[in-house]
RNA sequence: GCUCGGGUAGCUCAGUUGGUAGAGCAGAGGACUGAAAAUCCUCGUGUCGGCGGUUCAAUCCCGUCCCCGAGCA
């Protein structure tokens, strides 16, 4: 495509990330500045994947969906149990794909997990089957989880020193990996991360809100999920009766609003659970933006209309 | 008015056969390599309702008063 080297550096493909806690603005950030700069927003939210729940998983709205093009939300079924790679390749896929059509790629989420995956590369580890899967579920609820963390000290002591003897999912995790690839966990890490995006240009914005600003923003948005008919998302979900572990159920106030609707609390119990969950949801957030993200410009502040930022992305994607 | 329960951490409650007390939740901070809106880690001095008494020692026993709940009048 390049024909010179020269020609080639001075086109460096352009990738703008805009990461930051749940009700901080991004996805109004991402809009704004897709609109302004021919871009297309691509989804980088652990949830907002799902179908059936787009009121309570905060997706973008038609209107916005009409004003530039979104990709990557409500994509899977409820019942599918979505991982980072499986984001990861569709994201990959997206981005290219933006480029190809001469346009700009917009990720944004708030699962940080995620965007460091797109960023700082992911495992070689390769995908573990469904029978492993399986049989270590199997081996925790027969021997239970401090009992599997004791062993794993024994077959790989560097991992089990790092993981706490209740970490469910992790001392899950290592066993998986060993059973499925015969090599143990630390093994596996200390192969280097895949990068599947090299040689790009990225645009890095974090928005870091001030905690109050932050909390009162949550608690309005939980009040306005329920005006816009979130009970009857979550009372078609559980039409669908799904397992309880599948991530898609346990999206913030799902749990909380089922309890309602199965009579067991009161909605005013349910929106309070709701409102403090997706709190501390926010702190959780901006513990890992804050300490694993690095970036290019930081807002200390929800976004809602600070044109400067929207200049300072111009003047990456001149540049 | 009487009887019986209760009054212990911000909340719900355990406990001490008398040696001044501990869980869960909340709160604060942190971690994070294929479920990540998940999962996990660290952090607990509070007139043990008030005042008296018994005792070397009382939150625990006794008396009395206050408050809450249930029952009887």
């Amino acid at each position: 495509m390049c024909r010179t080297r020269g020609k080639c550096s001075m086109s460096k493909q352009k990738l703008v990330v805009i990461a930051g806690p749940t009700a901080s603005g991004k996805s109004k950030l991402a809009l704004d500045v897709a609109s302004v700069l021919n871009g297309v927003v691509i989804n980088a939210d652990s949830m907002q994947v799902y179908k059936n729940t787009p009121i309570l998983s905060a997706c973008p709205s038609l209107e916005d969906k009409k004003v530039v093009p979104h990709r990557l939300y409500q994509i899977w079924d409820a019942s599918v149990n979505g991982s980072v790679i499986n984001w990861l390749n569709l994201a990959i896929a997206e981005i290219k794909l933006a480029w190809n059509e001469n346009k700009l790629p917009v990720v944004v989420g708030g699962t940080g997990f995620y965007i460091d995956n797109l960023l700082n590369g992911s495992t070689p580890i390769p995908e573990t089957s469904k029978k492993t899967k399986d049989k270590v579920k199997n081996l925790i609820s027969l021997y239970g989880i401090n009992y599997l963390h004791s062993e794993l000290k024994k077959i790989d002591p560097e991992i089990a020193q790092k993981l706490s003897e209740n970490d469910v999912t992790r001392v899950r995790r290592a066993w998986e990996v060993f059973l499925d690839t015969g090599k143990v966990l630390s093994e596996w890490f200390h192969i280097p991360l895949i990068k599947k995006l090299n040689n790009i240009d990225t645009f890095v914005i974090k928005i870091i809100p001030q905690k109050q600003e932050l909390e009162q923003r949550c608690f309005l948005r939980f009040d306005q999920m329920i005006e816009k008919g979130a009970l009857q998302e979550v009372q078609n979900l559980m039409k669908l009766n799904l397992e309880p572990t599948l991530p898609a159920m346990k999206i913030l106030g799902v749990p909380e609003l089922m309890a309602y609707l199965k009579n067991e609390i009161s909605l005013e119990e349910a929106v309070s659970l709701g409102k403090l969950h997706t709190r501390q949801y926010a702190k959780r957030q901006k513990t890992w933006f804050n300490n694993k993200l690095s970036a290019d410009f930081v807002l200390d502040c929800c976004y809602s209309n600070q044109s400067f930022l929207i200049d300072n992305v111009i003047k990456f994607v001149k540049s």
